[in-house]
DNA sequence: TTCCAGGTGGCAT
DNA sequence: ATGCCACATGGA
């Protein structure tokens, strides 16, 4: 196993990060978060700003955790541009978005399409477990990479039956064939084009894989949640009126704005 | 039993 | 362009 230390690492807290719903592999004993990443398996700890990471290979856990970013700047530029975000921000004041890797993302999200969240984590697991490599052994338990889109892309819709996909199963396999990780979208729209060009894959979904795949921070998925925030908060209705106004009030931190509001009003 | 969950595709206006 | 509605699954 390698050992890294990260030191003195600010605006960071692990069930921030890992339960704000952005990620669906990590899972919690103890004050240790154990998961797998680009097939890397990995136990994660948090203690006095120092973040613990024991992995069974090389990955940069710095651009993982998005460690070179000023949360810092980012909440303190949304607190001044919206005070009414200071609730969410202060509530969920280590979160961070997490670079993952994409045909992770793009699957978990058409997963996550009229689904809840122990469901999507579920069908994640299970089909890991049985299309992924099994990468480490951890106290009686086995860990599985996520699957290729190459492997995906040779199956039936009745192999993934006891995967529990429902509907979804095709929409998944057809991604797998169409997926190309040397892709040439340059901008967002461009990346969206190339997103909704995908069945199953809608603006929300798309907004998710842009925002937590892809990097592209502007981004502002519109779920059942975000409505209510936005009809609660702002007396806002409707998916056009909700993008103008992030994208006026948030402008290229919407994303991040957007997170923080959703893991808050989730929770509470 | 019915409703809901990080929605979307297909079809009718 | 906009408004319904079916769609698999399992927990409340």
């Amino acid at each position: 196993m390698l050992n890294t230390l990260m030191t003195d690492v600010k605006d960071i807290n692990l069930d921030h990060v890992f339960q704000c719903g952005q990620c669906f592999r990590w899972s919690k004993i103890d004050d240790t978060y154990i998961g797998v990443v680009q097939g890397v398996f990995a136990k994660v700890t948090l203690k006095d700003n120092i973040l613990n990471i024991e992995a069974t290979g090389e990955l940069n856990w710095n651009e993982y955790f998005d460690l070179n970013r000023d949360y810092g700047e980012i909440k303190a530029t949304l607190s001044k541009s919206e005070s009414s975000m200071r609730e969410s921000l202060k509530y969920g004041y280590g979160m961070r978005i997490l670079n993952q890797d994409l045909w992770e993302v793009l699957v978990s999200f058409i997963i996550s399409q009229n689904n809840n969240i122990p469901r999507i984590k579920g069908c994640v697991e299970k089909l890991s477990k049985k299309y992924g490599n099994e990468v480490y052994e951890y106290e009686d338990k086995k860990y599985y990479s996520f699957p290729d889109a190459n492997i995906l892309a040779k199956l039936d819709v009745t192999d993934l039956e006891d995967i529990k996909l429902g509907y979804r199963a095709k929409y998944i396999i057809d991604a797998a064939k169409q997926f190309q990780n040397d892709r040439k979208e340059s901008d967002i729209d461009q990346a969206t084009n190339w997103l909704l060009s995908f069945n199953g894959i809608g603006p929300k979904v798309a907004n998710c894989i842009l925002l937590f795949g892809m990097g592209y921070y502007n981004a502002f998925p519109i779920d059942v949640w975000v409505k209510r925030i936005m009809k609660e908060m702002f007396g806002l209705e409707g998916d056009k009126s909700i993008n103008e106004f992030a994208k006026m009030k948030f402008g290229e931190y919407g994303g991040f704005a957007q997170q923080y509001l959703f893991y808050y009003f989730r929770e509470k």
